[in-house]
RNA sequence: GCCGGGGUGGCGGAAUGGUAGACGCAGCGGUCUCAAAAACCGCCGGGGGCAACCCCGUGAGGGUUCGACUCCCUCUCCCGGCACCA
């Protein structure tokens, strides 16, 4: 970098500082993280620091981060991040003067335990309280974050399922539950049903297995009820873009037409198509009706339906890749509404049963896959849209319509209406809106969840549990493996599953299914508040004052399941009157994940980083510190331990610079003054928008040099609390040592106790601005901070340096940008 | 394939359209030491020059602008999500 005479200037000053810097005093004694994070996290718990008023009507910050899954491997490095991170902003909210309540808890019921239960030959019962012991007293606690432990949440323990259960009973009376038949995806490995967001690729998302489909009687929650609504209501909330997209994309409203196709040579009379394109009605030439459509053998001639059957059986599992090859042609006949031509019928996996109508128009000219069908099948291409070469593939743009009888020439978007139109006239079809998202399917075939508390009974068929019976608790049994007849093993357990009907007395059997783990995690941000209070799953009073979350952290990867879930049931508690806000989020951020050789950290992988080790080595706080100055806090990356000692450095300097930092009297220094307000502004506003990385860069800055002006004999006093203060929301326990040995009584965690910020204290004095000749920076020039345009151009135009490279040409222009820059064009 | 996000020194990463590389790691040189470690200080994108300085440089190419890592277009590679959704 070109450096002219302040770099001289500056070196000169290095030079005396080297000079003047001593070792620390010999009164100072090391800095033993071990002991310093003991000593304070034994008196925070001993006093009761972190414990919640939650009855004060003080100003409430429910603040949040994902619990965990509590698995034999333990926490890795990567849960780190979300749980120190939210802890800073938990503490510089703390600071700011909120009443935060900052729970934990364990999401411990689920067909991971069990599996790993299973692996292990140990019941999940004793393999999740060992999990969660190790979990909570050997991890979490380890990391000094301020946990109100009061009130955490377990959702395997039956006094929280008894209201997972309670729960669901809500939804079956308010008709938001439903017991049917329905295609399932089944993993053969799991031995149970999944829900579709958990199946990736045609692979269960647990085991990797290929999922099979199944037609079973299940249980299935309403969700698509909402799907508008949490769509419109996405527009309200203050999370993460990349959330929210995803949102949007799996509920993927679509919009459209359903159209009436009337058959002939079989037993149904018609068949409704829904298409997102009516405006290339008149292209369409054949219909599909999906492979998995349950009444299939009504689109077949009587005679030919063995002849459907045994193609049906022999179709390709749901895993297989799009295969256009496979299809049959059912032999009747549909005949198109506007044009009475004479379509044949198929059917083909490649429509899908749990879309739409589960029928489609096929438009060979402007669908890719109806386009792939055709060609596969002979089947004739007619374009009615031009734009493309439909000899070559589909064409799916807009352009000018052809072979559309009447609409010849007029734009597609436009002969969309008028076909729309056409087909309500005729009562032909009407204007509709589909959605990609599926019912929510929560029946598992598994033992390690809550049963579902409904029972069977010959008579007054599926009744609820009555609330006062529960909660339903899960039997005790020896053998809980998977069965793989598409029960669960709690079938086996006679005794528990004959029982009287609440209704009618009779004999009678419980629903043997539990339901989905993402059902237990889709409430707990609601018990967390109310866990003391006996008799409710949520203290009405409580709910309204805390909820909704103020700020929750967590993976993206639970972007669509855990967050969609959430807010379904959220908002269906709201519309039945149990709780005040529609939402339960209202700042959602996701961290970036952390990785190891660019991999997701797992065991199977073998490439868990433990943060145990590191705690011990290091101490809390350096890893803490040094996990969010990795790199951006939602960015994440691969996680090296190269640069910690930087930390280790830093932490040692803040250690030695506080302490020696005396200066009381005397210390009214406007420079100083200028820059310890800058400081505040700028970690403030950093802590704000989660730039962790950022504002410990700012405050290594401040640290170095205020151990320089300690060394030295005039370090500032309260530039030392300023930067504890600062500081403590990231390292709480060094910062609560250092607070206390520099004579202080009260917390540095004090509530309301973040430095007083006044920005135009803040403000430069003077700035330095470039110099350019043709944009390139040529000298800087330093001027008093808001100098005016006028000033700055006679300033730069009377450098040496720029009379010279001008050489007494007259520049053609000159821009200046007050307190930034002056760009001299010649 | 579609939808997002990204590509900056040896490395992690900073930069409201205005001095590219803050902060840190590694490396090199130094102070201290009998020595080493620790700690502290300095240097640290590439090239040229004795020096003053100059040229090049933010994945590639083009554009807008007095001025582009930042905005626009085309391409490319990486990461994430969705994926037979009509």
């Amino acid at each position: 970098m070109p450096l002219g005479l302040p770099v001289a200037r500056l070196r000169y000053a290095c030079d005396e500082m080297t000079a003047t810097t001593s070792p620390s005093p010999p009164s100072l004694d090391a800095y033993d993280a071990g002991v310093v994070e003991a000593k304070w996290r034994r008196i925070w718990a001993e006093r009761g620091d972190y414990r919640t008023d939650l009855g004060s009507s003080d100003r409430h910050f429910y603040n949040l981060a994902m619990f965990p899954y509590p698995s034999a491997e333990g926490l890795h490095v990567g849960h780190m991040v979300p749980y120190s991170g939210i802890d800073i902003y938990g503490r510089w909210r703390r600071l700011h003067g909120d009443n935060v309540f900052q729970p934990m808890g364990f999401d411990a019921f689920g067909i991971h335990s069990e599996n790993y239960a299973l692996k292990i030959g140990e019941h999940p019962a004793v393999v999740m309280r060992r999990a969660v012991a190790n979990f909570r007293d050997n991890q979490l606690k380890m990391i000094g974050a301020m946990f109100d432990w009061d009130h955490q949440v377990n959702t395997a323990e039956p006094d929280y399922y008894r209201w997972t259960q309670w729960l669901f009973l809500r939804f079956f009376k308010a008709g938001l539950v439903e017991w049917r038949d329905g295609a399932v995806l089944w993993c053969p490995s799991c031995l149970t049903v999944l829900a579709n967001e958990q199946v990736e690729q045609g692979r269960c998302e647990r085991c990797d297995s290929i999922v099979e489909n199944r037609w079973l009687r299940q249980w299935w929650f309403k969700i698509t009820n909402y799907a508008q609504e949490m769509l419109d209501a996405l527009d309200t909330l203050d999370w993460s873009e990349s959330t929210k997209l995803m949102q949007r994309n799996w509920i993927g409203r679509r919009e459209g037409a359903r159209i009436v196709f009337d058959l002939e040579g079989c037993e149904r009379r018609d068949v409704v198509v829904f298409t997102t394109r009516p405006d290339t009605l008149f292209g369409a030439t054949f219909v599909v009706v999906a492979a998995d459509h349950p009444q299939l053998e009504e689109f077949v001639p009587i005679d030919r339906r063995g002849e459907l059957n045994a193609w049906r059986n022999r179709l390709p599992g749901p895993e297989a890749e799009p295969d256009f090859s496979v299809g049959i042609n059912l032999g009747s006949t549909a005949i198109h509404p506007v044009t009475g031509a004479r379509l044949p019928v198929w059917a083909a996996p490649y429509v899908l049963y749990g879309y739409g109508t589960g029928s489609i128009m096929a438009v060979p000219a402007h669908d890719d896959r109806d386009h792939a069908f055709a060609t596969e099948h002979g089947l004739p291409v007619v374009e009615v849209i031009s734009g493309g070469d439909v000899s070559r593939g589909a064409y799916s743009g807009h352009g000018e319509m052809v072979n559309s009888g009447d609409l010849d020439g007029m734009p597609s978007e436009e002969g969309r209406k008028r076909i729309v139109e056409m087909l309500e006239r005729s009562h032909r079809g009407e204007a509709t809106i589909t959605y990609r998202m599926r019912d929510w399917l929560i029946s598992r075939q598994r033992y390690w969840g809550p049963p579902i508390p409904i029972i069977h009974c010959p008579k007054d068929g599926q009744v609820p549990v009555p609330d006062d019976q529960l909660p339903v608790l899960l039997p005790e049994v020896r053998d809980f493996r998977p069965t793989g007849t598409g029960v669960s093993p709690l079938a086996t357990v006679e005794e528990w599953v004959n029982v009287t009907c609440p209704v009618c007395g009779g004999p009678a059997r419980r629903e043997t299914d539990v339901s989905d783990t993402f059902l237990d995690s889709s409430w707990y941000y609601l018990r967390y508040p109310s866990t003391d209070v006996d008799g409710v799953a949520f203290d009405a009073d409580r709910t309204d004052r805390w909820l909704p979350v103020n700020m929750y952290i967590g993976g993206n990867e639970h972007a669509v399941r855990h967050l969609l879930y959430s807010r379904f049931v959220m908002r269906a508690l709201h519309e039945m009157g149990l709780v005040g806000a529609p939402e339960p989020f209202t700042k959602f951020r996701a961290h970036g994940m952390i990785v190891k050789d660019g991999a997701k950290m797992s065991k199977s992988r073998g490439n868990v980083i433990n943060p145990d080790e590191y705690i011990e080595k290091y101490g809390a706080d350096t890893f803490r510190l040094y996990l969010m100055f990795l790199g951006p806090y939602t960015a994440g990356g691969d996680f090296r331990d190269e640069g910690i000692t930087g930390v280790t450095r830093f932490l040692q300097r803040v250690w030695r610079g506080t302490q020696n930092a005396t200066v009381v009297e005397g210390g009214e220094d406007a420079e100083r003054e200028r820059r310890r307000h800058r400081l505040i502004g700028a970690v403030d506003e950093d802590i704000a928008e989660l730039r962790y990385n950022t504002a410990i860069a700012l405050l290594m800055e401040f640290s170095r040099e205020l151990d320089h002006e300690a060394a030295a004999g005039n370090g500032r006093r309260i530039d030392a609390e300023t930067l504890l203060l600062c500081l403590a929301p990231f390292a709480p326990h060094i910062t609560e040592e250092l607070w206390q040995r520099t004579g202080h009584e009260d917390s540095v965690h004090a509530r309301g106790g973040w430095p007083r910020h006044d920005p135009e204290l803040a403000a430069r004095l003077e700035v330095e601005i470039a110099v350019q000749v043709n944009g390139k920076l040529r000298a800087t020039l330093t001027v008093p901070a808001g100098a005016r345009e006028e000033d700055l151009r006679q300033r730069a135009l009377e450098l040496p340096r720029i009379v010279e490279l001008l050489a007494g040409r007259e520049p053609r222009k000159v821009v200046a940008v007050v307190d930034r820059v002056v760009n001299i064009v010649i």
